[in-house]
RNA sequence: GCCGCUGUGGUGGAAUGGUAUACACGCUCGAUUCAAAAUCGAGUUCGAAAGAAUGUCGGUUCGAGUCCGACCAGCGGUACCA
């Protein structure tokens, strides 16, 4: 029968769909496994990267369901976002239309990929029923004060009027309009995720095996935990009365307490308060302070670009010495990590060196190499022995630095600290296309969340798109609204939240029952039945931000009393890119392959076959025109030998003793795919050797024509192949098996016994010869038969040594 | 700079410390065909051979692509984090 991918396909969508083949079931004593894609924003079509994605999650999902899993593998939509906006903009679309729009293109491209998917559980965040339980959680999160409204430094583009998040500028401009982006003092919401900081660190061993490592470190350098000692340094009485007694020092932190004698000035971040005072209240000229305006407003890469600095007058007293030391404000300061102030040691820290060396500031070394001499050329930032460190002194490091933090907390003048380089997550943006912050401005209850009765507090419909500043905040009506708790006329916050909030929690709407959708987001006895997700699959390029995100949001549902476990992903893969000519597939570059068009081409069960087969998954993928014709030859290949099965309700059975030799090594090789096949699952993932192997276990059937022997080759390969191929098998199995085949298929032992063994010989560990031997060989015969098999290479040799590898080789070590 | 990953035929890639190059692509030859496509079959690491080869150099071992150390190259993450 001739191979025909468009009516194979279109059969098997239509029977899935109809039989509800896909909707995991609501018996709960079940076994179960939750099988989960990242899921993607609408943006249109589906690329190569989606299609790698939920071509892996469905293998999954597929291969559990033939084990007898109770299987979840739910898909939905990241809908709220930037790019609905920028197309409004564009082409004058409205947002919403545009992404719906989207949404069902891409949900026929679901289908026609055969990707197994719950139908009944699709969702789009920007339904108003997923902002309504959103906006509530946000409101939990509100009054167990983990979300906060403050001011903040933002990146701001003076072009689009808007502020950017840091993932949205390049090279310190604008992404969209290269505009040199700003810093803007604005009122932000945030997420204090800095609470749960200790713990998202400390639980990332819990994830030790099921994760990459590779994310597992890039977490834990994210969080960027480091200790070290913190404390104060008082101003000198002149310094007090320059700040109008305001203040009587700052607190500093270091990691390396052992420097502490070799501070030689000290430095505050130009947002430092007591550089604010200073301007404030006349205590620096015109030009100082425009230097500072310079500074503060200038992008990060500019700060780093050259250091620079002023000193501001101002002195304070060394905590041990006692000695004076020079203020200054310096860019190189961060006001957002730390306290915004440190103690600088030019001798021992590069950063400090090279401010020092520019505005000619003392270098007083105290630390030297073990061995071997200082270079006063550059900054020994390496640990060493102290010196003239007081009774420190002839210490090394490590030690001097547990000393040091003892005497200031003995001495009540400091104390051991720990510093997170993680910081609260800024989640407001002033945009349209995303889920409203469900707060109200009173004029007399100030800051007011709104009622949970009445969520969700939607978007409106009729808004016009500028590309200028926050649509809702030019709506004529729909921030006034009254105060939901004096009555009074008020105003909504025009603010929607960043889209990385609709993406911490979805995994766990999905759990939901859709009969109670309406009632709630989920019930906590679903959530306990299909949480943790057994198999999360997504690009690296999530590795930080999203599920840092999804890990915090699950803490904190914990927390609230709607969760019981502390991580959502048990097991993540990682997939690699798709690369075309050696580079990342994008439309700028022109190298994409469009999957509609190789699925209008050679079929779906074609793209799944070569996405699997050409790569194992984490490793990116190389895509190759060839190689896809390749993968389509097999399955004609495949489809077409068919015709050497029979129809049958239950597997053969075969007495394996009186096959002929080829019939013996074909069954032998289907056995072999099998167990490849369960290993790959449950542990490898390297569905290209177990593609590999069924192709050798092809190769081998078409070596003889025993009826039996095919008949069950197909009801154990086309088994293991659904998971990759679906529609193909489905096919074979509903003509020859009745559907039969698709379960958990048994191993039989018979077929891997073997009346003789090849054994490889070696001399001095390089092979020279085979032999076979019969099963039951003596040792001593193996080692004789050996040496017979090598004699050319033992000649005038004398063996110093036998190794017997059983099964495997004979290595003979000669001296000559 | 720091952290991580990857280096195997012409190409994608196989190989629990035990016969390197499975499987596939490509290429070559042959069959089929009036011819081509499709299909089927054979061959294909390099080298004429001895022999050599898993980025380079060392080490551990009877035996190393695999383990250890140093380096080189490519890719990715991150970065004035005190």
């Amino acid at each position: 029968m001739e191979y025909s991918s468009k009516t194979v396909e279109r059969e098997w969508q239509d029977y899935w769909l109809k039989n509800r083949s896909f909707e995991p079931s609501e018996d709960f004593t079940k076994e179960k496994k939750y099988i989960l894609s990242m899921f993607p924003f609408p943006s249109g079509r589906l690329h190569m990267g989606h299609v790698r994605n939920y071509t892996l999650s469905d293998s999954f999902a597929r291969y559990y369901r033939q084990q007898g899993f109770n299987v979840l593998h739910p898909i939905g939509f990241d809908s709220f976002g930037m790019p609905a906006e920028n197309a409004a903009i564009k082409n004058g679309s409205h947002p919403k239309k545009w992404t719906y729009d989207n949404i069902d293109y891409m949900k026929s491209e679901f289908k026609s990929l055969g990707f197994s998917f719950s139908k009944e559980r699709e969702l789009a965040t920007s339904d108003e029923l997923y902002t309504k339980f959103e906006q509530g959680f946000i409101i939990d999160m509100f009054e167990k004060g983990l979300l906060y409204r403050k001011k903040g430094f933002l990146n701001w583009c003076p072009s689009c009027h808007t502020v950017l998040a840091n993932e949205q500028v390049i090279d310190g401009g604008c992404w969209r309009c290269d505009t040199q982006i700003t810093k803007k003092d604005m009122n932000q919401y945030y997420f204090k995720i800095t609470q749960y900081g200790d713990e998202l660190l400390s639980d990332l061993s819990k994830l030790e095996g099921g994760w990459p490592k590779q994310v597992l470190t890039m977490q834990e350098n994210w969080i960027g935990k480091s200790n070290g000692l913190s404390f104060d340094l008082f101003f000198d009485e002149a310094s007090k009365a320059k700040l109008d007694g305001k203040f009587d020092g700052f607190d500093v932190f270091t990691t390396r307490p052992d420097t502490i004698y070799g501070v030689s000035y000290a430095a505050l971040a130009p947002e430092h308060p007591i550089i604010s005072h200073l301007m404030e209240n006349a205590g620096l000229d015109a030009d100082a302070i425009s230097e500072i305006k310079e500074m503060r407003s200038s992008s990060s890469i500019d700060r780093q670009k050259e250091k620079s600095g002023l000193a501001l007058g101002l002195e304070v007293l060394h905590p041990l010495t006692g000695k004076k030391i020079p203020i200054w404000c310096a860019n190189f300061v961060l006001m957002d990590y730390g306290s915004g102030a440190v103690m600088a040691v030019p001798a021992h820290d590069d950063r400090d060196f090279e401010f020092a060396k520019k505005y000619d500031l003392e270098i007083c070394p105290v630390i030297k190499p073990f061995n071997g001499k200082l270079n006063s050329e550059i900054a020994f930032t390496e640990v060493g022995e102290l010196f003239d460190s007081a009774e420190f002194s002839g210490m090394n490091s490590k030690e001097a630095q547990a000393k040091i933090i003892e005497h200031f907390e003995a001495e009540k003048i400091g104390k051991k600290t720990t510093n997170y380089k993680l910081k609260d997550w800024g989640v407001s943006r002033q945009r349209y296309w995303g889920a409203p912050i469900p707060f109200v401005h009173c004029h007399d209850c100030g800051l007011v969340m709104e009622k949970k009765e009445n969520l969700p507090i939607a978007l409106p419909e009729d808004i016009v798109i500028t590309g200028e500043g926050n649509p809702l905040e030019k709506h004529p009506s729909w921030k006034h609204c009254k105060c939901p708790q004096c009555g009074e006329d008020a105003t909504r916050e025009t603010d929607t939240m960043d889209t990385f909030v609709e993406s911490s929690w979805y995994f766990l709407r999905f759990c939901a029952s859709p009969k109670n959708w309406e009632k709630e987001a989920f019930s906590k006895e679903q959530i306990e039945y299909w949480m943790g997700v057994d198999h999360y699959i997504g690009g690296i390029e999530h590795a930080i931000l999203h599920l840092l995100y999804a890990r915090f949001f699950t803490k904190v549902f914990r927390d609230l009393g709607y969760l019981e476990f502390d991580e959502p992903f048990d097991k993540l893969l990682t997939q690699g890119m798709v690369l075309k000519d050696g580079a990342k597939m994008s439309k700028s570059k022109g190298n994409t392959v469009d999957p509609d068009a190789i699925i209008e081409k050679y079929g779906a069960d074609t793209a799944r076959l070569f996405i699997l087969f050409a790569a194992p998954p984490t490793q990116e993928l190389e895509w190759n025109d060839s190689a896809v014709e390749g993968a389509f030859k097999f399955i004609k290949r495949f489809y077409d030998r068919s015709s050497n099965v029979y129809k049958c309700n239950t597997i053969p059975q075969i007495e394996h003793s009186s096959l002929s030799k080829e019939e013996k090594f074909a069954r032998k090789k289907v056995y072999e795919a099998l167990v490849r096949a369960n290993d790959v699952y449950r542990e490898k993932y390297t569905f290209n050797t177990m593609i590999a192997g069924v192709m050798e276990a092809m190769n081998a059937l078409n070596t003889q024509n025993n009826s039996d022997v095919w008949s069950e080759g197909y009801w154990i390969l086309s088994s293991i192949m659904e998971p990759v191929i679906p529609h193909v098998c489905w096919d074979i199995s509903s003509r020859f098996f009745s559907l039969k085949n698709l379960t958990k298929q048994e191993i039989r032992d018979e077929v891997f016994m073997q009346d003789s063994i090849i054994l490889g010989v070696s001399v001095n560990g390089k092979v020279r010869a085979e032999i076979e031997v019969a099963l039951d060989t003596a040792q001593g015969e193996i080692v004789s038969l050996a040496k017979e098999s090598v004699a050319k290479w033992l000649d005038g040799q004398t063996i110093v040594k036998e190794i017997v590898v059983p099964n495997r080789l004979v290595n003979l070590v000669v001296k000559g």
